[in-house]
DNA sequence: TTTT
DNA sequence: TTTT
């Protein structure tokens, strides 16, 4: 028995990446903004800014694509993941993800952000009751394809 | 923007109780139970145990009937939803329920356990990437027939 | 083993209550409404509102009445827990209350809530690493020599 | 207005290291393994194991260190936090660590674990009411007092 | 790299 | 590196 989730509330630094597999699965990332403000011992305001590495798969990345963009809101829950690869000098580096299940759209379209202008979005999906806040797996997905 | 999220890890306290609705749909009822343990001030053990009243919609309802049963243990994830209803006197009552969206079932088939016997179930369902936890929903779900 | 846990975003319906019991211990009182919003098969825009009774206790409490009013939003942990007492016929109740164990204040003072003019406080209190949404604080904590 | 949470139910991979800084601040880290087991499309049984890395600051640090040993279970929360330092090349490195600001022992004292032989400890502190996964309480608080 |  |  184990439990691994993440939950995220944030703004994005970029817009997302969208990506395909060669296999055709949809894959997207992007990276979130996490703030936390205080106010230290002296009276003084204080602020801490956390990024977060975020992947998405399957029909649900290409819903991140459309209505995604830097600077937008998006509430998210995940797991953690972490990922293993070779720098440019043969050195094992670790990368640790979020690897997103459900994805809320939060705040209206912004100006400037082409790819989801004047659409309304502030669920991923209907919300089929009790699944609203998921994505129905993708029949087409490749599971075979995806290196996770 | 609202975020309405329970997590729950627990126990049933009775077998599951599955019905259909007029239209169709599935639904799961069963009561879980969490408790929480402490040594008070006077090195006193103590326990409290509060009962949880868990819905279910959909195929999941069903692979919940299948394979939970009394005593046995639940990781789920919902969010709350207070229904009203009239009592025999007229008067109004509610009842707080959480409507699970995901459920994980802990540990293998108990013996007396005569629904789920010699059944490996450790996930509600085969782990898509990335939804792992999900049901993906069901294209015969009869979503105007759910009285929510 | 147990897990009772609940996380809120919402806005309150009412100003805060606050009471203190005969031995002197504050217990802060308010409603929650978390809202879900989406798009039906037939494109019609959808809307359910929750309301959840939330019960904070301790110092905690008297930082709820003083910074949170109604309209005002809250980012709260807890665990659910249900109370019954016995109606004016006799019968009894059960009601189901969020105990929240942390609150996050969010926005700034609005205009009309006079209990909390002119006052930031985006957190209940000052985030000691590691323990910022917490109440108490060990007094012996040396904070300028955490590292981060 | 942001969310950072992470929830963890795992199992040590080795004994927790404490470690105190300059100014006598306690520090426990220990590695947690997740393991989540689906069946694959071919009747297949699959495991995969996530590490993390945990950080544990102040009083809850030595209690972990006392508590906690490799093979126990902990089911925690907290927040990410990214840190960065530079490697034996002068190249910057990035580590992403679980900063656990509550932290609740799972099981009893195993043999071997010579830390925490016979002790009982189903939650690192005394659950105060709507406090009780946290570090400190108020010392003024009136236990006796409170109706639940 | 976001935002307030 | 844990555990079932």
């Amino acid at each position: 028995m184990s439990v691994n989730k993440v939950i995220l509330l944030g703004r994005l630094g970029q817009d997302p990446e969208l990506k395909y597999t060669p296999g055709g699965a949809a894959v997207c990332n992007f990276s979130l903004a996490t703030t936390e403000a205080w106010t230290d011992k002296s009276g003084q305001k204080q602020e801490k800014t956390e990024w977060h590495r975020v992947v998405v798969w399957g029909k649900l990345a290409e819903l991140c694509n459309q209505y995604l963009a830097k600077g937008r809101q998006a509430f998210l829950e995940g797991r953690l993941q972490t990922r293993s690869w070779d720098d440019k000098d043969g050195n094992k580096r670790y990368t640790t993800e979020i690897l997103a299940s459900t994805v809320q759209f939060i705040g209206g379209a912004s100006a400037g952000a082409n790819n989801n202008a004047g659409v309304d979005s502030s669920y991923a999906q209907a919300p089929a009751p009790a699944q609203e806040y998921q994505i129905a797996s993708d029949a087409s997905f490749a599971a075979d394809d995806i290196p996770f």
